[in-house]
DNA sequence: GTGAAAGCGCTAACAT
DNA sequence: ATGTTAGCGCTTTCAC
């Protein structure tokens, strides 16, 4: 590879030392602004760009902050932790980080596959969106490095975290539904220990209480294992099943409510003439599903925007700002659900 | 940041010289094999890994693949682009790469926004996925940065290149139709300057030909600007007024598909029952569509991996296998293509 | 306010 | 077959 320009390069046609080129490079303030202005103009004629790896070895960062998400939540035919993803690329742009991103296996096994970019201490920090195995998050924690969670939190351990506002989400949804004249809501959601469903479960239940509708048990089904579309299909059978009435179902999230609408669909209960559904991230925004899907919106490029803002900061050592932000949520009303006719 | 082991450690542990210690890592054939091992020990026993950036910086070869992606491809809805990226991803890993994902605008501007890795020198090719911007890619080659194309090739110039096995997949997909009984069958599509669009078109052609069905213009709209869901509403609507007899239609993708079924739906016109369509990508594998989309399977994970797999090969300068490859495809039979009944 | 110089951890000639 | 050593391009004390 032939040579590129250098930092000496810039230093010789600026007549000052390469010390003070990266002095200006990171804008410090003890460079007086006449020579700021020679060195800067140098670098522009120049065409200068800092080679990473020098800096990197130099400083001792890798300005690459890592990703880790489980395989089967990036690959999942719904872009939610895509989203997620871009749009802690669109931050890391802009901070002027590279973000490394790796997929572990859902079922992560022992001191194997540690990611290789903490390994190879490539990454000053790690984001880790959704849920990911314990023990990775132990394993990580031991290599001293900074994380930052995004709708997730490992239990016992306290990190900066990019939270939904699910239980909020949870009480517009239901609102939304009582809103509709309905009474007989039942709430279907898989993974209930996931503490995001945990929460929306919360909101479903505050919202009846507000408005004095009694809990009732046999509307919930909440043991499945995993809040997917097979699974909301499953669920809704088993709800209806039971054979009591119910008007409207809130679903933990937009997978689900699909499989769940399509069980129905199938049991000749059209959606939303005789059940209205509500689901949960809008994630199939424009997905073309019938009937339209009314649900939470979540706003997912801004968690990833955001959560690259909390890692940088804790990465330029400021401490500012709160360590758990909850993301709003938004009511998109499409044409799942509908004033109860009964 | 407290010092790591380095590669000195190694070498005072194992009694070699860290040149040693380098070119075992390497693996090296002029070492002795029990040096090797004595070494090997020494590594492992000190869980040593070699610092990124610091072989970067001593190698000149930073250890990554660009991977470049108009923002708008990347973040639409369905996961095409995604699971490619992620095929990228596994592969890189196997081969001990990172990848560096970064979107760029759809109308990509002039010298502004260079991918800020090719400016830091950190990437050592790049893999360009889907149409993006000619400016863009003649830009990059100016950098004298090698290129790996996936779905597209800008025109002009001649770089290594995973392209799907459209035409195959154009004639299988009509074929198909034609199988069902079917003749007259409309193409419809967006874009057709796309290469792998045109190609499909091909395809759809090379079968009325073998089957000796006459080519009808008036079964053909292809002036769409973009093969999406709303382009293929407006080019169902477009084709119904012309009020000519078909039967199926052959939509260049799957996006499309779901637009046109969705028009034919409205306009009284159920898929399959009175209209078969058939799709391309297989991109809404699990989408749960009403009714469940024939289409042709397009291996996106495997182009990700062979992708790579093309770049490593050319990082090392080993100029072996083809510099073309055509990723075969699958027809996936599901519920909106049935026997023509008329 | 600016420069000299010593690394950062590794690779790759060149010696031996 | 292995060791010595000079960088790679940048950052960062420490002098001046």
């Amino acid at each position: 590879m032939k040579m590129a320009i250098t930092i000496k390069d810039v230093a010789r046609k600026a007549n000052v030392s390469t010390a003070t080129v990266s002095l200006v490079i990171h804008d410090h303030r003890r460079i007086s602004s006449s020579t700021k202005h020679r060195v800067r103009s140098a670098i522009e004629e120049l065409n200068y760009h800092p080679v990473r790896s020098a800096r990197g070895l130099a400083s001792q960062k890798s300005g690459n902050i890592g990703f880790i998400v489980t395989d089967d939540h990036f690959s999942r035919s719904e872009p939610f932790y895509t989203q997620i993803f871009l749009g802690t690329e669109f931050q890391a742009r802009e901070s002027e980080y590279y973000v490394l991103l790796t997929t572990v296996p859902a079922d992560f096994d022992e001191r194997q596959n540690i990611p290789r970019f903490v390994l190879e201490k490539n990454v000053e920090g790690i984001i880790i969106a959704g849920k990911v195995p314990h023990k990775l998050v132990k394993l990580l924690e031991d290599f001293n490095i900074p994380l930052v969670f995004i709708d997730y939190i490992s239990s016992q351990v306290t990190h900066p975290v990019v939270m939904i506002d699910n239980v909020s989400g949870g009480l517009m949804a239901t609102e939304h539904l009582i809103d509709c004249g309905h009474a007989d809501i039942a709430f279907i959601a898989g993974d209930i220990q996931h503490p995001s469903i945990f929460e929306r479960y919360q909101g479903y239940k505050m919202a009846l209480e507000k408005a004095q509708i009694p809990f009732r048990p046999e509307l919930i089904v909440i043991d499945e294992p995993y809040p997917a579309r097979k699974y909301g299909y499953h669920a809704a059978m088993k709800l209806v099943s039971r054979k009591k009435r119910f008007s409207a179902i809130f679903t933990c999230n937009d997978a689900m409510a699909i499989g769940v609408i399509q069980y129905l669909k199938e049991a000749g209960m059209p959606v939303p003439s005789t059940v209205s559904i509500i689901g949960f991230d809008d994630v199939e925004a424009n997905l073309s599903l019938d009937p339209p899907l009314t649900t939470v919106r979540v706003p997912k490029v801004d968690m990833g925007m955001e959560a690259i803002k909390l890692m940088t900061e804790i990465l330029q050592k400021r401490p500012t700002g709160p360590r758990k932000i909850l993301m709003p949520v938004e009511l998109v009303i499409r044409k799942s659900t509908c004033i109860n006719s009964n």
